[in-house]
DNA sequence: CCATATAATTAAGTCCACTTAACTATTTAG
DNA sequence: CTAAATAGTTAAGTGGACTTAATTATATGG
């Protein structure tokens, strides 16, 4: 909290808010869903990524080739990706989102968004626009350094 | 993601990034420190609150007050919270924090501190004070809308 | 062709996070 | 004072999320 740059203190304090008020809406709707840190991460990452294996799926995470593969085997059977050979390699999984995956996703995303609704009801025309160009100018910044690092 | 309000659309996408970058690492973190998604949420709302029952702490989980117990006795021993007696109720146990428990705390938030160093180091001085006075609205927006729900 | 490396799975076992149910201690209301 | 409500803990049991080690299948490099 002690922080010499009072910029990066108030962008701490807002990452706080969203952090708690969008995680904790999440993470309740993954515990209705039935679902883990593990396999709520591994669905974000198949939306971002579009595929991965199995391996790969478990670096993302931290963990052995063997957990994942247990954990993705559980999301196999509730139809929440789908796990095919790879024609190239025939060793290596080729693990996509379902229908019924992506559509979990977005069902997750509309949990937190009551919150956003509420913020954004509180907010004039003009406060929207200041927002709005200063948010389309981090996600530009921050897609910027995406690109840079991966 | 398909979404009437373009503002609601670009405000998504910003928490979608703040989640996939922030929260990644904040996870990594807690599994090294041998703490669960409970326990990390636990300390924040301590962070947040100062203290709070061990029936409360549950039910801002969604678990019983027994797996409450059970987990507040873990982070006992871990030294990262404190449990006494309310002296004005005796059934209750009043939480908080130690020193530990909030250093750790301020480790976690730094661990996700690198990314943005990163992100506030290609920012200009200009874009730097639009977007602080833009972060600045929407954390007292948000405070604001904080108050009229509890 | 064979040895080695790689990708995924399976098996066995540990630990943790829950649950329900039973229990203790304390407060409150009649 | 007693009955009922409340706060927390404990016990027993379940299932999940890992681990390591062994196994299978495929690919690759001499």
């Amino acid at each position: 909290m002690s922080n010499a740059d009072p910029f990066i203190a108030t962008f701490q304090q807002w990452i706080d808010i969203i952090m708690h008020r969008s995680m904790r809406k999440f993470i309740h709707f993954a515990r209705e869903s039935g679902l883990s840190m593990s396999m709520i991460g591994t669905l974000f990452h198949l939306s971002k990524k579009g595929c991965a294996g199995v391996t790969d799926l478990g670096e993302h995470l931290g963990v052995t080739s063997a957990a994942s593969s247990q954990m993705l085997e559980r999301l196999v059977q509730q139809e929440l990706i789908l796990r095919t050979e790879d024609p190239t390699d025939r060793r290596v999984k080729q693990i996509v989102l379902t229908e019924k995956g992506h559509h979990l996703l977005d069902e997750g995303i509309r949990a937190r968004q009551g919150w956003l609704n509420d913020l954004v009801g509180i907010l004039s025309q003009e406060e929207k626009e200041l927002i709005k160009g200063a948010l389309d100018l981090l996600i530009s910044k921050a897609n910027q350094l995406e690109g840079q690092i991966e």
